[in-house]
DNA sequence: CCTATGTCAGCACGACTGATATTC
DNA sequence: CGAATATCAGTCGTGCTGACATAG
């Protein structure tokens, strides 16, 4: 038992409990909610199934296709068969969700941009540094609950 | 515009986004939600009235009081009137309550813990380095949006 | 009388499970 | 036929607003 470590994980965990109370209240004031801001961003590279929706989601198919079926409503995707397996629907972009999908990144970017502004330049550097860290430990938790 | 801090800002969304899908899988397999968690947490330190709650949990106070209700229905909390108030709840932890939430932060620490040692000493002095960073980063997102 | 505190009622969003098609 | 893919139907958790009772 490694009772620092065990501080450290507390420690952390307090931490991103205060941030999805910011991520919450950047919900509030966007029309895209983060949901589906980062649904439009998987698709940016191009369009994908809605099963690999579902997993970099990280949620079931059904709550992906309820996702996808409210952005097709809202013009913001299409929804195009494959032509190589009629299992699979592939979803893209359409312009409108392009433009959509950039205005709502600016306008988060532009917010957590101006936060920044409020740290130290020391205090900058060390999230830059800690931010691939905190990628890869996400990546263990993720295989942790596989 | 500073493009470098939008880009900065880019990747700590990305990166936060993914801390979020861990903290929803940790909910699934435990018994107690990390909403309520964090409600047994506050009241570590001694009773808190309801506003009190919603205003360090980020949520309105109707939604604190249903929280309350259903932690006091299960028997973790307990509300009581203020002696000098008698507008206001106190909410107070029960022994249960105490012992619960004990498990519960040993448990999730645990699993964080497991997923700390896979990273190297590096990655985790980074993460380390960061942490207050990020806090203080939180309370400016927080203020921008009173 | 006005404000503060908490609760109730009703609603919305977004996840889930279980039950189907349909296609490979 | 069994597995994979997506959808539909119904439920649940948890937040919200607006209305209200009670106390300061």
């Amino acid at each position: 038992m490694d009772s620092e470590l065990q501080d450290f994980a507390q420690h952390y965990r307090d931490m991103l409990r205060h941030a999805l109370y910011f991520v919450r209240s950047m919900d509030a004031e966007g029309s895209l909610s983060v949901g589906h801001l980062s649904t439009l961003n998987m698709l940016a590279d191009g369009p994908l199934r809605v099963s690999a929706i579902a997993r970099n989601a990280g949620i079931r198919v059904p709550s992906a296709t309820e996702q996808v079926i409210k952005l097709e409503t809202a013009g913001l995707v299409q929804r195009t068969a494959d032509p190589a397996d009629a299992r699979v629907v592939l979803v893209r972009l359409t312009d409108q969700g392009r433009s959509r999908r950039a205005e709502a990144n600016a306008s988060r970017n532009a917010t957590m941009a101006q936060a920044l502004e409020t740290l130290t330049s020391d205090e900058r550097s060390a999230i830059l540094k800690a931010i691939p860290a905190i990628a890869k430990l996400n990546a263990a938790l993720a295989q942790q609950n596989h």
